[in-house]
DNA sequence: GTCATCATGTAAGCCGTTACATGATTGC
DNA sequence: GCAATCATGTAACGGCTTACATGATGAC
């Protein structure tokens, strides 16, 4: 789960952990505030597993003269350190860049329509964040697996809440609440399953087809199809 | 966490671990499908630590219609379960009794306003379905420290998406999704605050003051103030 | 010169899961 | 007799948390 989301993050550039941990909270709302302990692990296993490499800016092994990596941080943490003092780089900031092993990974990990993770609400956000790395039908899926997951919750709930209804207010009130949260979450899937397949239309008539991924014209008839989210709460202290 | 919700259930009646999963399935949708993996063991915790004891089972009243009917086979299986365990009753059923420790115990973790799950939805989720067991300033604590994380959550989403806001619509669609919910939690737990604050000022000036539990007369005003609520999820498989 | 922030990591532990193993009761 | 459901448990593991330890950088 955590490794999906970083090497979601790192798809788009190269990052440090601490940064990684910053994007996780700020721009997807999602493991609100994942701590180190479990961040800075996954880095590690990622990287034993060939997911990513680390490169520059290490203190202890001799990585080499720090290459220019490309990202703003980066090269702003270059400048600064020759600035400091030109002989040693500056302490720590492991910036990893993910390998083309690692987009396997990924890919296999966000396509995955089962193992840990797949079927809650912290999961299928996680994929829906990332969700333009995924082929149409692949997204698709994915709607629908999560729509048919609440729908049926729905119903369950419901079913043992018409008979007996013996609940004190609190109680009541609490299951109420959760129903029509996943009410609105319903709808909310149901319009993004309606602009996909407005999607998949204008792209079969349209000009060009690219292999599953999209390419960079968001801002037009997707965009403003979707509006609204589910109970995430990535939360945490 | 799970303890207390066994807790919880345990206060209104005695159950068996099977009947006490469907309950916090079915009732409360908190723990949706808790495993038994992890409900037997917390049960035998329970039974270690004095909070709950074992009782045969009690035939006429706890929910178990199932008649008897096969005579034989009948005695022939309570002989068997007596000989292996005193505390079962006769279908392998151990029905469990919260003791006078144990409802000291589920008061503590109830009110318990820091460690373990007492800051997440989940945490707050459980504290609501049992809050009639909570004196009237802890009940209203309990709300407005869940207000004030929700408010925080929000203005740190805002802040963050207000700037750069450069996501694509999928993940735009999630963040804006996410704090719409929280948005509808906020306007919820406002209305439950107001309730509590109407409850408390007929209480003063009602009839009768119990020391801290509720009674028995729902139905009447606060019920009627009590609409919606929050993103739980109990989710899982 | 000290404090806040940035930055990385380790160790212990909690809380839950899946998978496995077993047995009783009911309905056909 | 056999399958489905009810019912209880154990073992291994997963994933994340807290608490701890360390060190660099910049601001005042």
């Amino acid at each position: 789960m955590l490794e999906l989301a970083i090497l979601g993050l790192l798809e788009d550039q190269e990052l440090h952990g601490y940064e990684i941990r910053k994007r996780l909270r700020d721009e997807l709302g999602l493991f609100s505030n994942i701590s180190f302990g479990s961040l800075y692990p996954a880095l590690s296993r990622l990287e034993r597993g060939g997911a990513v490499q680390a490169i520059g800016e290490v203190g202890d092994d001799a990585a080499g003269p720090v290459p220019m990596t490309g990202s703003l941080s980066g090269e702003r943490a270059a400048l600064r350190a020759r600035r400091a003092s030109p002989a040693r780089g500056r302490r720590g900031r492991k910036v990893y860049r993910i390998t083309d092993d690692g987009r396997r990974q990924f890919t296999a990990l966000l396509g995955s329509e089962s193992g840990a993770g797949s079927e809650d609400a912290r999961g299928f956000g996680l994929r829906l964040a990332f969700a333009r790395y995924l082929p149409p039908q692949a997204r698709l899926r994915l709607l629908e697996r999560r729509r048919a997951q609440l729908a049926q919750r729905l119903t369950e709930t419901r079913a043992a809440t018409g008979a007996g209804c013996r609940l004190d207010p609190y109680a009541r009130s609490l299951v109420e609440h959760t129903t029509e949260s996943t009410e609105r979450d319903i709808s909310w899937i149901d319009r993004l399953i309606e602009a996909e397949r407005v999607r998949a239309v204008s792209d079969t008539t349209g000009p060009s087809e690219d292999g599953g991924r999209i390419s960079s014209e968001w801002q037009t008839d997707v965009h403003r199809e979707m509006k609204g989210m589910t109970q995430m709460e990535g939360e945490a202290r």
